[in-house]
DNA sequence: GCGTCATATTTCACTGGTGAAATAAATATA
DNA sequence: TATATTTATTTCACCAGTGAAATATGACGC
């Protein structure tokens, strides 16, 4: 399917380099279909992923705390979206917003105690869907995974550079 | 970073599958990325992914022709959206629409004249970025990645199951 | 041949993310 | 000290994708 389509697009245009194509292509495909995975799993809970990963660093800090630049560091989302995603999760008193004292151009976020119970009950029912995810992997292969997906994230960010303003 | 996110997360809930968690996160993070950077090299072009999938997959069909149904299973985007896509590309004369003559309910999507110079055009724009994504990989882990990328595919399908309706 | 069910596409309303711009505060520079 | 530049967050308008529903056509069973 995938492969037929890339050698006709190859006959048309011969220097196309096809592997890393293909494999590009792949990554996207897949990385959509775990998304969509993750997506589903989360809706009963009516919770969207950007907004499950902000609560997830925060259940995760010392504090229970970080700021939205801070998060949106870690949650690869911008600015605007933080804001949103913030009001969403306020609404639903999970977490609250307050004042950052040592610089006023700051919003501190944490999360509230309602909101770690709320973490504490929908993990668990995502951890039977994860393991399904990675069955038939090795060790090895699992440890391989990581590598290389660490080593073409480095390569993004090189690629990135005269993207970056 | 990440890895100290989820050790923390693990001391509140020690049950948590922190290597697969965090090889899915990785997964997630590294496909925006790649997304992202596939987006910012479309832009110029003024093209989105899926409407540069699109045109790929017309393009590299012996006839240049499809279905929409058909389009939607190729690129993994819904009928509704496809539609909008089509829509754009029929806007900028890179494709045609006309009637299906064996099955009336079925609109016929060609690739036009000016889609396969506008193709043409592109890819080669697109050669040295995608070669740089995966720079310092073996042929050996450009395979092995595949093989693993794969398998998560075949994974994250059987986990669909119950989720398709 | 008719009724029921399935399929293909589109429309409409909504969701989630972005870019541009605005505002206030902090930092750097002269 | 005053000014210029940078940073942090939010607002607003727009884009791209989805779910539900509608409409027409095709397939299937009796």
């Amino acid at each position: 399917m995938m492969d037929a389509g890339i050698s006709h697009v190859r006959d048309a245009v011969p220097e196309m380099p096809a592997e890393e194509a293909a494999l590009a292509r792949l990554l996207l495909l897949v990385g959509a279909q775990l998304q969509q995975e993750l997506e589903h799993r989360l809706k009963p809970h009516k919770l969207n992923d950007s907004e499950f990963f902000t609560l997830m660093i925060l259940f995760s800090r010392p504090e229970g705390s970080s700021t939205p630049g801070e998060l949106c560091v870690y949650t690869s989302q911008g600015p605007t979206n933080m804001t949103r995603i913030a009001n969403a999760l306020v609404k639903r008193g999970l977490i609250e917003r307050g004042p950052s004292e040592e610089d006023r151009r700051r919003v501190l976020i944490r999360i509230t105690a309602a909101g770690r119970r709320f973490v504490r009950q929908i993990l668990p029912t995502m951890f039977p869907h994860l393991k399904d995810v990675f069955v038939g992997f090795s060790e090895t292969e699992k440890r391989t995974f990581g590598r290389l997906l660490r080593k073409l994230a480095l390569n993004l960010d090189q690629a990135a550079p005269d993207a970056q303003p």
